[in-house]
DNA sequence: TGAAAAAAGTTGCAATTGCAACATTATATT
DNA sequence: AATATAATGTTGCAATTGCAACTTTTTTCA
């Protein structure tokens, strides 16, 4: 992911996160954040670690709604918690910035030439956080496990060109990544292997068949 | 949806759609605008009108993957059109601009005041459209056809403030916006109906329940 | 206006999936 | 290393949903 601070030195950055009235924190591992984005309309940059925001349901589903890395935004921006039960954890050590919204789009400091840059480098970051959620959204619209599995697959093997791809997550999170039962999922690529279409060792999963094999296209929900 | 034009002076934005290498589009009413999306990542914004990028699954089904309405972004840099079928359809007669990705996140004019502007007002709008696509995988990550229902219902109910809802659009695309299958939709629909839960009149919805009320805590999935 | 096309409503049936309730294996912690 | 905890694997069963195959209603357009 692209830096947010990018073409801009260290005297400049922090000239701008003064400006913005950023603040800076720090989560051990294991560690809710959420109390941080409680309040209106912040916007977290991910200097270093890793976090999930899940969601929990009134019927007790947990789904993982984000998976936030290094210089990823995420925040109330993005994402209102008003409506739901949230849980936002830093999953490693993490170190994050928090800035206003409005401080950013209201700004008009144009004439320095670290804002523009700054806008820039958060424009990137943006297009590419809604490249994924239209990836996710793919997913997610496919009506059967099977199919939901594929195309997951399928873009994290195209994202690093390759057959084998090694799950970011274990096989529960999968599951609440998915929006579908784990016993089901289970089930499914326990169906998967049996038919000679993919090889599950661990989190290292390799794919068998051809993208644009008549297998694949056949694969039809029923 | 705030214009990305925002406080640019019609020279101004004449300049800066020229530095950009825009492309002026008009597309009549129900016409395919996709060849213009053919190549890589351009951005789209939508000046008038109103266009809908429907997916065509291998398996038959049709998926409804963005509305745009005015001032909206969209494009290949969001929605990558390469592996699957897609169909880029103008509901209205629709004005486009097309710029390019590159122009736009590696142009460094940070000189012109103009250029600043436009990257704001371009974060402003992304933030809009990440917000709708968090708001739309919490639809779409719902076990149920009830629970997807009632989220949507949710989220168009309290964008509005009102219980009265006006769909904006008809039944057979709102099946195909929420992922599920027209003929089991209608039948949950009946099913709220039939409990007292909301009430139908053509495309307006008016929901009889109370949000915070216990029945709607429990409407479990089973 | 009237015919054609599209959308909406209905229903039986079978496939899929969620859920519960386990057993087994792996991971974490003291 | 031993124990507690979490993750994974498995299966029966019942609820939900997709699909097909209609009928009825609404909308479009020549």
């Amino acid at each position: 992911m692209t830096n947010p601070f990018y073409n801009i030195d260290f005297k400049e950055r922090e000239k701008l996160l003064k400006s913005l009235e950023s603040h800076l924190f720090h989560f051990p591992k294991n560690n809710s954040i959420f109390s941080v984005f409680e309040q209106e309309n912040n916007i977290g940059i991910l200097l270093k670690g890793y976090i999930q925001i899940i969601r929990l349901d009134s019927n007790g589903n947990r789904i993982i709604m984000e998976e936030i890395g290094d210089n990823e935004l995420f925040g109330s921006f993005m994402l209102s918690f008003k409506n739901a039960e949230y849980e936002i954890i830093a999953k490693e050590d993490t170190d994050i910035v928090v800035l206003e919204y409005e401080q950013i789009l209201r700004n008009q400091d144009f004439n320095k030439k670290y804002y523009s840059q700054f806008l820039q480098n958060m424009l990137t970051i943006s297009f590419q956080k809604l490249k994924e959620k239209n990836e996710r959204i793919e997913i997610l619209t496919k009506k059967t496990i099977r199919n939901k599995l594929l195309e997951y697959f399928n873009i994290v093997s195209s994202k690093y060109g390759s057959k084998y791809i090694y799950l970011p997550f274990n096989f529960t999170d999968l599951a609440d990544y998915l929006a579908i039962d784990r016993s089901a999922m289970s089930r499914e690529l326990k169906n998967l292997k049996d038919e000679g279409f993919i090889e599950i060792k661990g989190k290292r999963i390799t794919l068998l068949y051809d993208k644009y094999s008549s297998i694949y296209k056949m694969m039809q929900p029923y």
